[in-house]
Parts: C-alpha cells; structure tokens; sequence
DNA sequence: CACGAAACTACGATCTTCGTAGTATCGAAA
DNA sequence: TTTCGATACTACGAAGATCGTAGTTTCGTG
C-alpha cells in the first residue's frame, strides 16, 4: 500500500494523501488525533500500537485485539495477577 | 497530584504547568508528543497507555509494563499464539 | 536510458497551541 | 455563612505548528 493509498483509504484529499502520509512517515510533521484515528482503522490496528515505545509492546497490543473480549478479559486478568505475584498463570 | 504539580513535575514552567495540564485534562488542546512523552514518564505508565481505546487495552498495557522483560516476551509468545490458534495456552 | 509511479520537500497560508492575565469554583476554617 | 487559599478553568493576541500547492528527487522496470 503507497503513501499515497494509504492517505486516500483513511478519507485525506486525494490531492494532499501523499504529500501528508510521507510527512508522517517521516516524522516532519505530526497528524491531529482525528488524522491518527482514521490512519489506524486503515491500519486495522488499535491506535495504541501506533504509540508502542517498543517492538513487544507493539505485537502485544495487535495480538491482544485479535482476541475476543471474553479472551482478552481472561488474558488481562491472568498478566494483573502475574504482575502483583510475580509469577504467570494461565 | 493537581494539575500544577504534574506538569511541574513533567518539567512545564511553573507559571504555565497548571493551565496547560488543565487545557489537555478538559480537551481544549492536544499535547505534542515531547510532553506527552514527559507526561507518561512522570505517571509511570507507557505512552500508549494515554492512548488506549477502551479499559481492558488500559490495564493490559500497564499490567504488561509491570513485567520483566523475558515475563513480557512469555505473554506476547502465548497471547499472539492464542490469536492465531484460537486458544489461550500459558 | 526512459518513463511512470512513488517518495519526498520548500514556501506562504492557515490553523493550533502557547503564555498572559485573569475569573470561577471548591474546601475548610473562622 | 463569610472569608481565604488553592485548584480548576478560560479569553485573547502572540507564537509555533501543520496544511495545500507546486514542484524535485528517487525508485523500479521495460
């Protein structure tokens, strides 16, 4: 997917698309949080993922919305547990 | 923690932290990434935690951060395994 | 090489946030 | 209930950011 597709598919002006998804990408310029919404669900991937500070933070937050709410409940659980005992359960 | 004390704290003037911390608290404006970074950092949360989408993405995220390292690379392991076969393992 | 598509950028216009200088609201003490 | 200090909040012009235009540069393939 182009620059250029990927702005037109997240609803920019055809004419601008390209020009403003190389400024992001390139990180001259920085979209408003309506810009960054509609880039996501472009995306497919919660917005958060586009904040991720790091790699395993990033396949965390993409793995974890492909789960179903009953799933993700459980895992949240499970990781809250894990992170007060100090040990992971399943 | 007021609003004046976290964002003297996030390193804003202290004749502005309180208005500034107030305009992003209430909506009005949007922090650029430096201070939302900064801001993060001083709440001890990941940045993407400020942009989760719903509660369960919340505490995932700060749950997660609380982990050690090889801990997280566990969880992502068996949660991206889940996604993909359809059940959780651990 | 030649050519079209994709990536990227300088510039002035536009729009947002910023700092200033307040007002409004809350809580507690007198 | 009146006063007072702290906290929360806001209008306004200045300052700083992104935006759209109109390109140039780079990449990939015939």
């Amino acid at each position: 997917m182009s620059q250029k597709e990927l702005g037109i598919a997240s609803g920019l002006d055809r004419f601008v698309a390209s020009t403003r998804i190389n400024r992001y990408e390139v990180g001259v310029h920085d979209p408003d949080m309506e810009t960054v919404g509609r880039l996501a669900r472009t995306l497919g991937v919660p917005v958060a993922y586009l904040f991720a500070e790091d790699d395993r933070q990033a396949r965390l937050l993409l793995a974890f919305a492909a789960l179903s709410k009953a799933e993700q409940e459980e895992v949240v659980a499970a990781i809250e547990a894990a992170s007060t005992t100090g040990r992971i359960e399943g």
